[in-house]
DNA sequence: ACGGTTCAGTGAACGGTGTTTACAAAGTTG
DNA sequence: CAACTTTGTAAACACCGTTCACTGAACCGT
């Protein structure tokens, strides 16, 4: 069966009941009811149990924000396997769409990752915008005139790209598509982090309900940005 | 000499001296630091007292969230007065890198109001890109040549781009500066939004450590993205 | 099958938190 | 001076994260 011993069994099992908890609290009761002693009373056991499991509530908080973010990977993909793999404009639209469908329809998860600083985390360097700029690579790359250059890049940026580069086409690897730096050159992967800062950049305002004026639907005006993304990319319709 | 009596002297003065105590807790050690106890130890006096100026740790620090958007307000409003009343292209880009350069240098308080969530809030609306979103409109209804057409906004928007142009030609007004609807279309309107998610998108980004790689000097690119916000909206150089 | 070891969980305790309540001591006002 | 308002205190409550000594059960090598 499976490898590991009983013992672990049932610890990855807990485990898992523990963030569940934490989870259903979170978005049930807000951030500040996530606390060891409501999270221990809903598994029927009591708190310092928690500490054989997590060193401390943030340490259980840091894995909580892997957690919601692996689960809002995972259903944007899903969000996107539905199309054909040749349609990778619509992809990009899809992939748009379901995260702001999910930033607004979880609130709190969206919050809490924002609001845990980066700095003192693990090996992940980001974790949340990743599957956008995957696939919008694979956009870009897929498409068959690349007549992006980077002229219009600042050369302090090429090194910093060029690293970003790599990453990006690792990414986009791991999902069958091998493409060369030449299909995606500095030009295209400013363009691409360019979009990446508008599309979060709504998302964010419109989660935190921080739009300078009450936007009775703010869908059409998402929409127009998308469109206007795409064009700047140089894949307008 | 003042209107106030004595004892309204006193209190506003104690007042001003909880915030300031609540503000360089929350600089100092951070949010979770900024407690009731903390702040009336800093002061000399007990916890239950402060309950005499507010109505609980939350409104406390739902007032200190107003007097940092208040303070960095002026901050940015002080930063473009040594500007010229006729380049109000500069003032632009100045309160751009303005808002970018507050936000890096206070990253508690910056992450304090955007945490707190806007909903329960009193009658103000935003007040945190409000400084930004006058002098666009400034810039725009200045130039002589207001060929942005409203035909390229969605018709769905009309409402709420119409109710946000009073608002914004009233605050213009408030600086001076009368202009007409005809002189702040539609259209640009739309353009100053798009813009300040720009803004906001990438300043958010960078103070959260949630660039998608790591970026060694995010100023050419932030430069490089003012560039092309003023060239979309139709002040290219 | 037994004995030692590992491990999950408990209960009590410590210092800290927001908040309420009853009360004292000032300041203000008639 | 007396009545009243305001400001602060001390004690208490329930809750928080965290530590520690301890129990009991599961595991493992012999």
């Amino acid at each position: 069966m499976t490898e590991a011993t009983r013992r672990e069994r049932l610890r990855a099992e807990t485990e898992r009941e523990i963030r569940q908890a934490a989870r259903t609290l979170l978005v049930t009761q807000g951030r500040e009811a996530v606390t060891l002693r409501a999270i221990a009373r809903e598994l029927g056991i009591t708190a310092p149990a928690l500490y054989r499991y997590y060193n401390s509530h943030e340490d259980l908080l840091r894995q909580l924000c892997d957690d919601i973010c692996q689960d809002m990977s995972h259903e944007l993909y899903k969000d996107i396997a539905d199309l054909g793999e040749d349609q990778v404009r619509d992809q990009v639209r899809a992939v748009c769409h379901a995260f702001r469908r999910w930033a607004l329809a979880h609130p709190q998860e969206f919050s809490l990752v924002f609001a845990s600083p980066q700095d003192a985390l693990g090996p992940k360097p980001d974790q949340f915008g990743s599957v956008f700029l995957e696939v919008a690579a694979r956009l870009i790359a897929s498409h068959p005139a690349p007549e992006q250059e980077h002229a219009d890049v600042p050369s302090t940026l090429h090194g910093d790209l060029a690293s970003f580069q790599e990453v990006l086409i690792q990414a986009v690897a791991s999902h069958g598509c091998e493409v060369s730096a030449a299909e995606l050159s500095l030009g295209a992967i400013y363009h691409i982090v360019q979009s990446w800062v508008r599309l979060y950049g709504h998302v964010a305002l419109e989660v935190f309900g921080r739009f300078p004026f009450a936007v009775a639907n703010p869908e059409p005006m998402f929409d127009r940005m998308i469109d206007q993304m795409l064009t700047d990319i140089g894949f307008g319709d």
